[in-house]
DNA sequence: ACTGTTAATGACTCAATGGTCATTATAGCA
DNA sequence: TGCTATAATGACCATTGAGTCATTAACAGT
């Protein structure tokens, strides 16, 4: 195995690892970490039931015995999985907006920015496709990512919109009213990457582009609207 | 089994046959379309690896068997099961848009109320979920929703802009470059009610109505946006 | 160096399920 | 009313893959 470990795509190992020559290491802090992000890997690519544990472990360079002394069984680091990448991304964000300088349309083109580089262009655009994928089976993990991420999310373009209506410069609406529209596209964009990219290639700049556009003129009072560009 | 049928979720089976008390029922013209219904649900419920073939059989009054006289294997039910559901929906609209007589604005609500009836309420939905899910392992599939739906899709969209653009009546812009970003929300709401509907319910007037007024304001110059309503 | 603890292994079990096939019942026809 | 072709059955096989566990070896402490 100390061999093939240099062939073999995905295959965690540690230089050191492969340094020395030895075929056991004792890594008790960094093996979940590694068995983790190697299940999130395959379970984003063949599903919950497609994926296997023994795939999952020759990711993450070890023995499909291994897994099990970390985890209960594969639900378990399922669920793991999709915990650790829900990171909490828009905790601070949130108390950041009212102090915000500047005018709604740059605070939306910033907002805009950032969710397609957190995204679009990141891991957590697999987290989408798994979310989507096995919702239905697993409802504990759609609450999780509901509670964490889009709450959160909501909670932070509802501050936006409100603060934007406060100053004069968001126009009130059946949009206003539903802020979670605000991002549709960049989901679109997040799911068109991993589905469509492939036969009819769009870039991430033409739908941040269409992107801020939209949302510019559709939500913004007249004298705000100028794009600029 | 004559008497179970009427319990058990799902399954069917006709009156008929329910009526006559016999088990067997030779019907080698409805089966195969019986069979493909019941694995498109199957497979959207689970996944295409989480799927028993002697689940969808049972749905459909059958025994795992029997789905082997029509379909070779797993596969092949399942793409005959997602090719069945890709309507050609936009055959015959597209010639049409260039001959409607009213005003962008009504065009685009017209069109937009068409995409939310048609895939965030209908059968179209769980087939959204199955290409996002399954993509990756099928990209023969991802290759013929595109053809049949979503490029005919974008010409459409296409058309409606081109034609504002020439009337007068859409601004030129990034967002009217990638007409395909007037459809998101839609896309949102449908992915929304299959995942965290249950957890934060929101309407699908909500929907429509956002949509349609970020849309609409989005895209359309000054005269043409008044919401009215 | 010696030793105890336990991380890691890999061979194993067993249930689940895709797929096969000989048998049986049904519908259409003579 | 039989006869034939074949749709449908259900018992069966083979494989896959989740989960177990006795054994092995790496590391920490002495």
């Amino acid at each position: 195995m100390t061999f093939w470990s240099f062939i073999g795509d995905g295959i965690i190992m540690n230089e050191e690892s492969i340094a020395s020559g030895r075929l056991r290491r004792r890594r008790k802090e960094e093996r979940p970490a590694e068995l983790i992000r190697a299940g999130l890997e395959e379970f984003a690519l063949h599903g919950f039931a497609g994926t296997r544990l023994e795939d999952v472990a020759r990711r993450a360079g070890v023995v499909k015995g291994t897994i099990y002394r970390y985890f209960a069984d594969k639900e378990a680091l399922f669920l793991a999985a999709v915990r650790m990448e829900v990171s909490p991304v828009f905790s601070q964000i949130t108390g950041f907006i009212d102090a915000y300088p500047g005018t709604t349309r740059d605070l939306l083109k910033l907002i805009i920015e950032t969710v397609h580089r957190q995204l679009v262009n990141s891991d957590l655009r697999v987290l989408v496709r798994i979310i989507i994928a096995e919702g239905e089976r697993f409802p504990v993990l759609t609450e999780l990512y509901y509670a964490e991420t889009v709450s959160k999310g909501r909670v932070l373009l509802e501050r936006i919109v409100q603060r934007g209506i406060a100053r004069g410069e968001v126009r009130e609406g059946a949009a206003a009213r539903l802020p979670l529209v605000l991002v549709a596209p960049a989901l679109m964009a997040a799911i068109w990457r991993m589905t469509f990219d492939r036969h009819a290639p769009i870039s991430s700049e033409a739908f941040l582009e269409a992107h801020i556009d939209l949302v510019l003129h559709g939500v913004l009072v007249g004298d705000e609207r100028e794009t600029g560009q």
